[in-house]
DNA sequence: TGATGCGTTCAGAATAGTCTGAACGTACAA
DNA sequence: TTGTACGTTCAGACTATTCTGAACGCATCA
């Protein structure tokens, strides 16, 4: 059998479904995803369907989304004139792919509100204030996330770097 | 008047509230966050309900949460026994309190989650493997959460750095 | 040509998330 | 003690999101 139907598949099946918020991705299309991953051979529409318990047109809407995130792609299966897909295997690909569909659909349009905001005149001092400083903020962590996009390669050393690295405290405050 | 009425600071407040999705904070939250930002002068509970045109149970409950972030708390107006509400001012104070609540609530459950799956034995080759990468990825994306929370002035300093640097791209592959 | 097998779409059902407002608790003053 | 002025809670109303399944379009084949 190359669906594996064991315990630890379909309870991987459902964390990656629940986890799905934290990545801002719906649970059904978490959970087509989390399948694709504990499964070595390609699978079609209606196999998915069947095996998650979810209709037809709920599994080719989210392996459509998981299409335009990247992480899944379709593959031929001779003979069989259905379609099959695979997931992308690394995992660190698929959170970068996440990563980049996420900063076009949510960040940018909130980083273009500020940007607009900042440009018309009429802002008091106080909240002028923290307009400029919440564009400082978003730009930076735009300037992160993009830099990440470029490479994903080193930033994933990177990453590992920052995260390894004993916390050295500053001398003291003042 | 204390509490800006303009075209520009209810814009914000309607900006912030839509953005709340993008930090995962509910519309109501931002919205009272966002008013308290553009407001220099403590604000009432009822204060806060009449601007928004929302419920004092609304405002109320979006208030207790704004205080487990970290971002809002109460002050002593005398001669007034009502509750008045302030920001933390600093935008990225905000930005890190926000971060380590969210890590808290969602992020800790899932790398448990894969952490269990890990330790329970039967997991087959192809999901084994995957699941090490997945809580390879989760455990780094932690540590360079921690570091951050551990020392958000230097983490300040360190993400505008990444953020300003010019790519520099590898030399070639392979 | 009609029949079959497949994937997609989308109106409406089901579910999940949010908000309201009445009821309640507390503190204080008379 | 009673009355008043708050803040909080939570059952149920309301709204948004997700899901289903019937209808459809497109290939393929007899």
């Amino acid at each position: 059998m190359t669906t594996p139907t064991t315990d630890t598949a379909q309870q991987f099946v459902e964390a990656w479904g629940a986890m799905g918020a934290l990545w801002g991705i719906n649970r059904s299309v978490a959970r087509v995803h989390a399948l694709l991953m504990a499964t070595e051979a390609p699978l079609s529409l209606d196999g998915i369907a069947e095996k998650l318990q979810i209709s037809k047109g709920n599994a080719s809407m989210s392996l459509r989304e998981l299409r335009t995130f990247g992480v899944v792609r379709q593959v031929e299966v001779p003979g069989d004139r259905r379609d099959f897909y695979v997931t992308e295997p690394d995992v660190w690909t698929m959170f970068f792919r996440i990563l980049r569909e996420r900063k076009r659909r949510e960040f940018d349009p909130a980083l273009d509100a500020i940007h607009q905001l900042l440009e018309q005149p009429g802002a008091k001092g106080e909240i002028l204030g923290r307009l400029k400083q919440m564009s400082e903020l978003l730009t930076t962590v735009e300037g992160v996330v993009n830099r990440f996009l470029k490479d994903p390669a080193s930033s994933k050393a990177a990453l590992a770097f920052v995260a390894g690295l004993p916390f050295n405290p500053k001398p003291k405050k003042r």
